[in-house]
DNA sequence: TCTTATTAAGAACATACGTTCAATTAGAGG
DNA sequence: CCTCTAATTGAACGTATGTTCTTAATAAGA
């Protein structure tokens, strides 16, 4: 049953937006007794009476014999709240740059932070277990990625010619941004960087950690 | 007072990580004998006690005579929470570019969007009341902001030379992205794209609306 | 071993709190 | 005016739940 919230009476709403407030600020719903003072009722049965309705029109669930035992159910809240659950938080994880290892599997790896982003940021991406890098190095600065940047990635094996990813050198040990391009049995990886020079490496020497998915800069 | 979780007792550890697990369920925290139940205890008495402890060591607190008044204090939640303390909502108010005129205070404007920061990523900045803008143009590329990129801004009259600001140009109302350089009289509005020429406004046509604190890039 | 502080047990108590009910009042049609 | 439903009142009831107290068990020091 979907019920806009002007369909309720002026005690109803008077009482939900009691509810919401009491429970931003304290952390736990209010008790019957605390609705009825706070919104002046004379009984707590006339609070009763009316949670039942805004019960039945889904704006709030109860448990039963339960102290306290109301939720929210609609998303009637404050925008932050909306905001929130939407929220995806993506760890960082380590550092990104020609010559620094990283670990091989991000998941094992300490997050030093969780960086938050909203959902609609990441679009389809959002249901993937992304994680974030900061870069170490210049090479990718015309790709608008500086030194001290935040990459975000998505873990894949393959890529498509040109994409940006994470590339992990086997023989060196060690991971690199850099634009992919398969050229026969060896992979150019391009830099971005016009004073810097691409590098050829095997093709089975190379693989595809993750895909580049999103940056942030924060240098001014 | 602090203690490290592990000073507490094998007891109270348990208590306290029903505490979390079950609020984490619940929305709402455990009364006394759903901890006594849970964790197997003897007693409610058991539960009063351990839990004084918990409270002199500062991990939770209660609030006296209310059911299930027990609060969390300490971040010994989930990582996940913990960002969420840390967390800012900066409001996504509209576009940016050569040509496009924004709201004159961005306070006033209807957000799009609330895009989340840590407080970390945004360092000393994170207490200002910040805002974000998405980039149209491709006046900035040199900088890494590119056509479709957010940049997020802190209002700001004033601006030293090179920094990149949002200006507002008075006689033509509108604004644009652009690094900042006085000279004499005049301004220059220098975009950072070699086939674009500098903007050059008279001083009292020109005012700072905001800094530049970050950007965010989402192509690939 | 004796002493003392810490922890546990179990019960009982007081009240916070949800629930119910009978009696009233107020509106809405007819 | 009557009837029927919606809303109100005030009180009482019963359970949920925090609190306290006494006694016992355990651990820690001297």
């Amino acid at each position: 049953m979907t019920v806009s919230r002007d369909k309720l009476s002026d005690k109803q709403i008077r009482i939900l937006e009691f509810i919401e407030s009491y429970l931003d600020e304290n952390q736990i719903p209010p008790s019957i007794r605390d609705i009825q003072i706070a919104c002046d009722l004379s009984s707590t049965s006339v609070v009763q009476y009316n949670m039942r309705n805004l019960e039945k029109f889904g704006f709030i669930s109860r448990r039963v014999d339960v102290a306290r035992g109301i939720q929210i159910t609609k998303d009637n809240s404050s925008n932050t709240e909306n905001a929130s659950d939407n929220l995806l938080y993506i760890p960082l994880i380590g550092r990104i740059a020609a010559g620094i290892p990283i670990p091989v599997t991000p998941q094992e790896a300490e997050p030093e932070d969780l960086l938050p982003f909203s959902r609609s940021q990441l679009g389809s991406k959002s249901d993937r277990s992304l994680f974030a890098l900061r870069v170490q190095g210049e090479s990718m600065i015309d790709d608008g990625i500086f030194d001290g940047d935040i990459v975000v990635i998505e873990p894949r094996q393959t890529a498509d010619p040109g994409e940006m990813v994470v590339a992990w050198i086997k023989s060196r040990e060690e991971t690199t941004l850099k634009r992919w391009y398969p050229e026969g049995d060896r992979i150019r990886l391009q830099p971005r960087n016009s004073t810097m020079p691409p590098i050829y490496e095997d093709a089975a020497d190379v693989e595809v950690q993750g895909r580049f998915v999103l940056s942030m800069n924060s240098s001014s």
